[in-house]
DNA sequence: CAAGAGATCATCT
DNA sequence: GATGATCTCTTGA
């Protein structure tokens, strides 16, 4: 079933965690089924490690905006963040999407980012695999699925997520993305930890405002 | 393995 | 002019 956009107008945290175990998809020509099973949230204009802690500026007007609208910026100068925004038009907030699973076979397509699982370098969000271990790699090129989006600019890239879906809405299949729910995921199932990359953030660097599913090899 | 650096640019001061 | 909501590769123990 589509998430419809009153599914986004609801608390971040909330929206966070119940993204757990829903399916990201994009079409491509053919349809890819992502399974999400990493976010973080970004609350309100005092959260410090949120971009509209600056105040509205053209860039983040997407998060002040209404649910359900595609926030995508570019970090580093070149990897693109995926973010959901939600809560009511005024609130600046969003859900960062960090890290999805296929559900597709992704040798069916895709042959231009096979290659980059059997030689390349792993790494990825630490949570969910730890780096270039050997038998990592090997399970890495038995489950390509695995490792191909485990990380938010891993997954902009697989999806070919880029600015053009910047400011589209997530909650209709016009822009050829849009996200179904799955089966509900169990409280127990749902680990907490701080967020990545924002130590920069003061008292909110600590808050446990990131979520995921454990990963499963 | 852990730690560090490089890539590279839109955005904001 | 500085700075990242990152990833990958290299180095060195």
């Amino acid at each position: 079933m589509l998430l419809l956009q009153s599914f986004y107008n609801r608390p971040t945290l909330k929206v966070a965690q119940e993204l757990l175990g829903c399916f990201l998809c994009r079409r491509l020509g053919e349809i890819i089924r992502c399974k999400i099973v990493e976010t973080e949230a970004y609350c309100g204009s005092d959260d410090k490690a949120s971009h509209a802690s600056k105040g509205r500026t053209e860039r983040t007007q997407v998060m002040f905006g209404p649910p359900g609208y595609v926030y995508v910026y570019l970090v580093y100068g070149l990897h693109y963040m995926l973010n959901i925004a939600t809560e009511r038009k005024n609130y600046p907030a969003a859900v960062l999407i960090r890290a999805v699973e296929p559900v597709n076979d992704i040798q069916n397509f895709h042959q231009k980012e096979a290659p980059l699982l059997r030689g390349g370098g792993l790494g990825g969000s630490e949570v969910l695999i730890k780096t270039n271990q050997p038998t990592l790699r090997e399970k890495a090129v038995d489950k390509p699925n695995l490792f191909v989006a485990n990380g938010p600019a891993k997954l902009t890239k697989f999806l070919q997520i880029n600015k053009f879906l910047n400011n589209k809405p997530i909650f209709t299949k016009k822009h050829g993305l849009w996200i179904e729910s799955g089966e509900p995921v169990p409280p127990s199932q749902i680990m907490r930890a701080p967020r990545i990359g924002v130590d920069y953030a003061g008292e909110y660097k600590n808050k446990l405002w990131r979520f995921y599913l454990s990963p499963h090899l």
